[in-house]
DNA sequence: GCAAAATGTCAAG
DNA sequence: TTGACCTTTTGCA
């Protein structure tokens, strides 16, 4: 479930598990095997993100991981499971073990090579002292639908089809509305909400825009059901207004918002 | 047993 | 704008 949260989340959990430690590092699957000899063995520093890319440094080598669409981690103490299926690299240190599968990226590089990816990104809402203004540079002078700037990686990073979905619908703002339409009193606001729900998601683990900000209730408990206002729930009624909610492929992405709301 | 879908990106035309 | 790619899970025959 990649959006920038969970890979925030991984950076997290991994430096926590494995930095400062020697890790083995093997490809199971075997397109790996060459990167994954490459720093067999060594110390990890720390693991970064970076929008939806996670960088883990081991000296001046570094893995780059990009999730994409299927990419997944699971990980567990104690010793390893058996591999399965398309392994495409498993760390395992005393105790705790990662594996990942289904990537779009599993490398490793050179510094200057991340720092180029790096340089790729728009700012990003869960990188300390997020600052949105850049972005906003890039909106303000462009007539593409401000829901495909959303996604764009370059424009702003971290953000995925969920949260480009319900952060419009939050904000009322109609996915189609060219960038320089799209006032900054609307964006500072628009930016500062992602801020708070995508911290909300690092957090929890999970994209609940329907209830975030209230802090008084507890909020382990929402349904999956109830946790979006428009993403997945084209034909069901709108939670504000019952508007049934509309679909439509934008850049070949489902986008999903209400036609009464969001006019 | 097979098709479809899934929170993504890139390159070709 | 379209298709290719990465993999697993779900649902329907």
């Amino acid at each position: 479930m990649p959006e920038g949260h969970t890979l925030h989340g991984l950076a997290r959990d991994q430096s926590q598990r494995f930095a400062g430690k020697r890790v083995q590092v093997t490809s199971p699957q075997g397109t790996f095997a060459t990167g994954a000899a490459l720093v067999d063995g060594q110390e990890l520093d720390d693991v970064t993100a970076h929008g939806k890319h996670l960088f883990a440094s081991f000296g001046e080598r570094i893995v780059h991981v990009h999730l994409g669409l299927f990419g997944k981690y699971t990980a567990g103490t104690g010793d390893p499971p058996e591999p399965r299926g398309a392994l495409r690299m498993r760390w395992v240190v005393d105790g705790y073990w990662t594996d990942l599968r289904g990537a779009t990226a599993c490398a490793v590089l050179t510094r200057p090579e991340v720092a180029a990816i790096v340089a790729r990104l728009g700012p990003d809402p869960l990188r300390p002292r997020p600052n949105g203004r850049a972005a906003y540079a890039r909106i303000a002078r462009s007539r593409a639908p401000v829901a495909g700037l959303l996604m764009d990686q370059s424009v702003l990073s971290g953000v995925g089809n969920v949260y480009r979905a319900e952060i419009l619908f939050r904000h009322r703002v109609p996915p189609y509305l060219p960038g320089r339409d799209l006032s900054e009193d609307r964006w500072r606001a628009l930016w500062a909400d992602l801020v708070t729900l995508m911290r909300a998601g690092l957090r929890t683990g999970r994209i609940v825009t329907t209830r975030p900000l209230d802090r008084s209730r507890p909020r382990g408990n929402v349904s999956s059901e109830d946790a979006h206002y428009v993403y997945r729930r084209t034909g069901r009624p709108c939670r504000v207004c019952r508007t049934p909610i509309a679909m439509q492929l934008l850049q070949g992405r489902k986008l999903y918002w209400c036609l009464t709301c969001q006019a």
